[in-house]
DNA sequence: TCGAATTTTCAATAATTTTTGAAAATTAAA
DNA sequence: TTTAATTTTCAAAAATTATTGAAAATTCGA
């Protein structure tokens, strides 16, 4: 396989496995294009690459800024803005986590604590298999909770140590 | 909070969990649905609750029964189907977790396979970066799915356990 | 400061996904 | 069988989400 069709194949399918992983089609193909691509790249480069608008290019290269993913550089004496995508697939993975879990687990929980002092009579079967229900999840996220913790920990403390050895 | 007013609240905010986790925002509902009722629920029954039509509580049952989440039982003398969804919450993640391994990841370890093998001068920057990045991404994948496999396999011995308790 | 290059915004449009509802198929009681 | 209850299917409609592109805003060199 050329190296020209491989790309289309992998952009492509990271792509669609975006729109698995809450984030969209084309968000994932940015990414993807980044991720490949040994030098920074203009939004003028994602344009013509990926055939998308710049306003498209804009939206998605922001989104992919807040969720940590994808960084700004300067290249001295260019006008333009250049950006990179964070290479490391171990810290794409626990940055998507650490997003994830403060916008999805952490308001969930939330809700759960308040759900789980619904009124009514315990004996009430309605009333128990909903606080059984709100119970096991809040049981439930708080050892997930504490699992991605540990993941994400552990892998700052890998990712720090990989880095390190960069330097001596 | 009164308990039809945290049906609804549940019901709606595990719905829009859904939209993050892959699922629609309606077959959440469902299964958020059954997971809160004391009894089986036939078609009907979520039709009225949810306000949706036939077609939709149809389908997204089927699409639950799939994944694993959901299973019919028969009511001895009664002609409708009733429904009722794993109350286990953990037993619910590890289904998930399997599911999405074999429709996700699998697929997807099988395609790098297939992209490390590019032609082209590994001295070339392009290919360089490209087989790169394609091979973090194997080795995350083998990593990731050992991992997976730990937890669905330690959480179907506790899964057991817990059932064997309920005989003994 | 000015003005060209570049980035950002956002209303309109397009594409995709979900939902409906009625017809067809299936099921099981009589 | 026949028939009425129930489930399933799927084309059309509705709702949602993503994309465009041009205008507005910003940035930076001269």
């Amino acid at each position: 396989m050329k190296l020209s069709e491989a790309k289309q194949q992998f952009i492509s399918t990271w792509g669609a496995m975006g729109t698995h992983w809450g984030i969209n089609r084309t968000m994932a193909q940015v990414h993807a294009l980044l991720m490949i691509s040994p030098d920074p790249l203009t939004q003028d480069d994602m344009m013509a690459q990926l055939n998308i608008s710049r306003g498209n290019v804009n939206m998605n290269i922001r989104d992919l800024i807040d969720w940590g993913l994808v960084e700004r550089v300067l290249i001295p004496g260019e006008r333009k803005e250049y950006f990179v995508a964070e290479k490391d697939i171990w810290k794409v993975a626990t940055q998507i986590t650490k997003e994830r879990k403060k916008r999805e687990l952490d308001p969930m929980m939330k809700l759960m604590d308040q759900l789980s002092k619904v009124e009514g009579d315990k004996k009430d079967k309605e009333v128990k298999a909903f606080v059984d229900a709100v119970n096991g999840i809040k049981k439930f996220g708080t050892q997930a909770d504490h699992m991605l913790d540990v993941l994400v920990k552990s892998d700052e403390n890998w990712f720090v140590s990989t880095l390190m050895k960069l330097f001596r």
